[in-house]
DNA sequence: GAAGTTCTGTAGCGATGGCTACGCAAATAC
DNA sequence: GTATTTGCGTAGCCATCGCTACAGAACTTC
């Protein structure tokens, strides 16, 4: 019961068809991009779409879904095959940046800028977005408390905090206090940052001040 | 000729319709924000708005202008008012923890939140940012020259890639790739980033890896 | 008072949003 | 072949969008 299916086949590509909803997603948002401009860039018409996908929501659901597997997938890819934590880091940090400026897709991260307008009645849908976001802190702060049991960072470093600097370097300051990140957190998220601050030779080794 | 004016004055105190509508774009986005979400949160009809303020668009650019004297202020303030450079952007990235996560207002920065998303109709809305955002990493770039002429930094610091980095902390990384930085300067500003994690004290002196 | 000027509220314009009814086209089942 | 199933295209529904015409209300000027 695989190919052979019952009625009129469907004449384009359902694949092609997401690829294009993900570009157009990913440049112009959730809101700022229409089902006309949807099913033009598709190729197909409303009702095709409609069958084919739901709703505008679900298309939605489905091309993050897509993208986590695909273009999003090497911040999760980095950090599982470096052996060494702070290895992981800083190759999903460089990747990152290339990902992020690649002329083969729109810029930036699909999950992180397709929605943060949201009008009231699209607020679930930005409810599914922060909820990947905080699941991806929790990630960072689970690897960090790992490396922490493994001797790769000192004991009694703030877990919490170095999770949400890091998910700071990649979604910004701003974005994290949208997303439900505290005063206190912000605030020792900042103080890590401080420490990338080149300190002149003469004065000796660099690390965070207090 | 302040005060006297001909014709019926003016119903509604134009400052304070001013500032729900901050309240209000800050929130939303500028997609997010309707003509009926504002008219009923200023507590006036789409006549009054449109007289006292323009069209939406003239409005939101106040709204901004207004944002920028005030609750945007702090940057600025603490980049010039503390003599030593690291201490400016200590306290700006602190003031910014802060400022971010204040339960007297929405989270985040309006500039960088208010129009992530943005229709092919509302380009110009976007470019306007934009321009305002690269031009705050101008800022970031100059101080941090002047920073290194002074001495506060090593000669040959890579100054444009460092004034990447702070505004990825307080932009995010995916934030500014959206706004033309490019795969190099980001690489580069990971790379800084990671001087943030904290070495084992037993290894010795914590320097970023080339 | 009358005239002139400016703001206010109702009511609605044209355009676009997401979405779908309906009839036809193209396949399988018998 | 006929019947059944499923996708396609036109055409349009209803809601909301940004915005405004119009008439009356509230002021200054004379």
């Amino acid at each position: 019961m695989t190919t052979t299916k019952r009625g009129r086949p469907r004449s384009f590509d359902r694949e092609a068809a997401l690829a294009q909803a993900t570009l157009l997603f990913w440049q112009h948002g959730y809101e700022g991009t229409s089902i006309s401009d949807l099913t033009g860039a598709m190729g197909i018409s409303p009702p095709s779409l409609y069958a084919a996908f739901g709703d505008k929501r679900a298309l939605f659901t489905e091309v993050v879904d897509r993208y986590g597997g695909t273009f999003g997938a090497f911040m999760e890819k980095a950090l599982d095959q470096e052996s060494d934590p702070r290895a992981g880091f800083a190759r999903m940090l460089d990747e990152a940046a290339v990902s992020y400026t690649s002329p083969e897709h729109p810029a930036g991260c699909l999950v992180i800028s397709a929605a943060t307008n949201y009008s009231p009645q699209t607020a679930d849908v930005e409810r599914t977005l922060r909820a990947r976001r905080v699941a991806n802190v929790r990630s960072f702060e689970a690897r960090l408390r790992d490396a922490e049991a493994r001797g790769s960072l000192p004991e009694g470093a703030d877990t919490r905090a170095l999770a949400v600097y890091f998910a700071a370097v990649v979604q910004g300051m701003s974005q994290q206090a949208r997303d439900g990140a505290t005063t206190a957190e912000l605030r020792r998220a900042a103080e890590y940052a401080m420490a990338a601050w080149p300190e002149p030779p003469a004065r000796g080794a660099g690390r965070a001040p207090a």
